[in-house]
DNA sequence: CTGTATCCATGGAGATACTG
DNA sequence: CAGTATCTCCATGGATACAG
């Protein structure tokens, strides 16, 4: 066991469900954690920010900075008095808070990279898992 | 900040930005999370798996759960010789390496859930963000 | 530059019925 | 029980053109 499950029963794993279909809800789809990992290195422009995140269309960047505005985690700034307009997103506190969540998914990506690399894209790896990389805490 | 971004340099986002994809390509959509949540209480037969995503119907299950044993994420066991056939999922040491992303994404989901709860679904909440829970490292 | 509007293709996903 | 087969609807999302 690499970790201790998140639950030890099944009333807790009712709960675990449910959280995780919340966090879900928020942050599914191809783009969302995405766009705030582009976020998480500072504010960006409308068009900076469709640069980093590889393949979106404006139509999907727009609509989904829509959401995540609308869900407080990044905010939107509108630079009026230039020609043309500067819109700079910046991630909120709260778009902060999802660091434990993207950081998890990444080493989790990069394990599996790894993987893939000694397996030869699928079937049952090699018998010893490598040890994930640290998730560190938030406290 | 709540937590140290899980990099420090633009080239250093562009491989994060990649695990990240790598692993949402895997994971992404409504089923997966939840279906490996459920297997962490211990193996399970399909329809008692079923029972416990709730919401999730018999076709979705078949193929989420066919693609989760392409991926060495979990395996399936056929007892024949009953009547009728019972088939067990079993969760993959490899999927055990999810717990992390799980357990991220648990612990996000009860954040927002409180949050919620004091901003009446939507809005700039409160400006101290509550701690969230500890999500321990798996070394 | 920062988007929005429109059209359109694909596939995600539910309902239902059916098989071994 | 453990699925598969169809049918169908609708959201996701790309391409393109347009607007402030």
């Amino acid at each position: 066991m690499v970790y201790p499950p998140p639950h030890t029963s099944a009333a807790t794993c009712t709960t675990a469900m449910r959280s995780v279909r919340d966090a879900l809800d928020l942050l599914g789809g191809k783009w969302k954690l995405p766009i705030i990992l582009g976020l998480s290195e500072g504010p960006k422009r409308f068009k900076q920010l469709q640069r980093d995140v590889t393949g979106i269309t404006a139509k999907m960047l727009s609509k989904e900075l829509k959401e995540l505005e609308m869900n407080g985690l990044l905010t939107r700034h509108v630079q009026a008095d230039t020609v043309p307009v500067a819109v700079t997103y910046t991630l909120a506190p709260y778009g902060t808070t999802l660091y434990p969540v993207i950081g998890a998914l990444h080493n989790w990506g990069q394990l599996h990279r790894h993987r893939i690399m000694h397996t030869g894209e699928d079937g049952h790896p090699a018998p010893s898992v490598p040890e994930a990389a640290a998730v560190p805490n938030v406290a």
